[in-house]
DNA sequence: TATGAATGAGTATTCATTCAT
DNA sequence: CATGAATGAATACTCATTCAT
């Protein structure tokens, strides 16, 4: 990705996550790239091309960044644990790019279909995790299946809670309360 | 609320589930009302009073329905549970509205900032069943505010799984399984 | 003319002074004459209708008063001093009936075309009482025709003055002194 | 001002003089420019920004003609006589910019009102004049702000004739008779 | 590689008019 | 006589896309 790509690429996110796949324009996106808007052309073929490699882009650095952080922990607790706390600061570290991803999530067009596959790939990532887990009597038996989408709402109370009460939580504490209750529930 | 008034409102509903806020003409919301485009325009200023109109009425449903089914009920840990159980059941029932407030919570927009006012409303009304039952016990102590976010975030959660395996789980299933994960977590 | 709908009438004159032919309302002449939508169709066919029919009142009236006013003076300078007189008195106590006409005077639609006949046919009237004054040598001979648009132009003196120094001068002062120009010329 | 907002500057006075501000429509604008309706807002904010523009070149026009055309000339009747003459030619050069004018003289719109405030200050510029030739003897004492604005007035005069009589007249039998009007009157 | 003028299909909104009550 | 809900054609304005430079 040369530099103007990257210009594009990164204002598209923020433009996106500010105002909506619809409501953004590629003037908008143009402008605070500080290029002309013909560029936007030169580099991608269409609006829907730059959402599409905002996400493909997107979903690859959090697959990486997850398969990087969990490769040599062998213990699947300690496995577990840390999946959770590499997604939640993986939200802190892109908040921009989860506001489009959630955003973009329901609705039935197209790019939005694709999207639902794409994150339905990763949550079936989790789900092994979660089998693993599982079958060593780590964690509950269960649909592992449904298990992982409970995973992933976790990431949706961070975003939103970051959303409303922007910044003011101490990221570490809202992480390692977050694992707390997904490990073990909010019951005393 | 008369009936052409109530088409509308639900047309739109279905229409911002589909297509989002901007991606939703007043075109396909007449068409799908059976009125003409003019008639939306005798009921309501405009397309974003529209959207107001669809959260606020729907933000109360839920507020009122949620109160109704918890004010017999004495015991706090019940309360919870009966808490959990009814905002679920909402989103089931309710789905359309659901992916309308899930798609437009992010953003800047004006409707966007007060949708997100009303849900931090909201939020706090079951952080106060939370402190209730912190008091006596029956949770874990802890910043009631946060834990209100994990709670709702169950309710994304769910929406997303029935998103993306429409239709295909047993409600009640769900709604046990996720009270049983908030509760007691997922471990063993 | 019934009450309700001389209450349209004089509403309508407001509005179309106040915001021109095709930036008025039947909403907003509704509103001002206290009546509902549908209450303008029972007395009128057509926006159109309720224009020709402003127009046409205004024109006898303003046609009659000239004529009562003159009828009875014989020495043709008096007439003409009257005739000056009694125009910007009705100026003056018809404004928005002229700023109505004023703005309609130009342009090429079919109800502007008219109101210029029914203007051009009032001028035609001043043109006799000049040629009666030329004929006893009381003014300046002349093209008569001409000399009436001079006349009638005065009229549109007094109403920009009017309008831009809003109820600032003194009615009998503008008048001697419109008519003294117009007959004396301002050299000295 | 470049070849294509120069086309789109002059069709708009074109069709503005047809059928005024409100009954101008930017497909009649675009169409009789020979571009695309786009191009028009590629060019102008909006429709109210294009009047505005074409009061503010005309008024510039008018104000640098009559300059040039008074500067070098020292007698104050003189003067006054070119300034009336270079008046008049400019409304028979500026038909259609003149009819906009005085169809939108009126009303209470803002463009209007900023409208009147553009013919408030030119009026006070003959003004200037006017007060030259009085302290000079040249003309009848009095309120050289009113008398301006019957000046002012002849204009009108011209206009209504001209588009009444359409190109009937002789232009310089026209301007040369009402300069007479002007300063001897039409008494004998 | 990058530009920005030009486009035209599409969109929210307005408003004169109709009509059943 | 009077109403006001409903209409749909018309209108100002937007915006993704194209293309000559």
């Amino acid at each position: 990705m040369n530099k103007t790509k990257k210009s594009i690429f990164q204002s598209a996110i923020k433009i996106f996550s500010d105002k909506g796949y619809d409501g953004a324009t590629m003037d908008d996106i143009a402008a605070n790239a500080g290029v002309a808007k013909g560029t936007l052309y030169y580099h991608f073929k269409s609006k829907e091309e730059i959402f599409k490699y905002i996400i493909s882009e997107g979903m690859n650095v959090i697959r990486e960044q997850v398969e990087d952080a969990v490769v040599d922990v062998k213990n699947p607790l300690d496995k577990l644990k840390i999946l959770c706390k590499i997604q939640l600061s993986l939200v802190y570290q892109n908040r921009d790019f989860f506001k489009v991803m959630m955003s973009q999530l329901w609705g039935k067009e197209l790019r939005q279909l694709e999207l639902r596959d794409s994150i339905h790939e990763y949550i079936k990532n989790i789900q092994v995790y979660l089998e693993e887990a599982m079958d060593q009597g780590i964690i509950k038996k269960g649909e592992a299946s449904f298990m992982a989408y409970t995973f992933f709402g976790t990431l949706f109370s961070a975003a939103v809670y970051e959303l409303i009460n922007e910044g003011k939580g101490d990221l570490e504490y809202v992480i390692d309360t977050l694992i707390g209750y997904i490990l073990e529930g909010i019951e005393a």
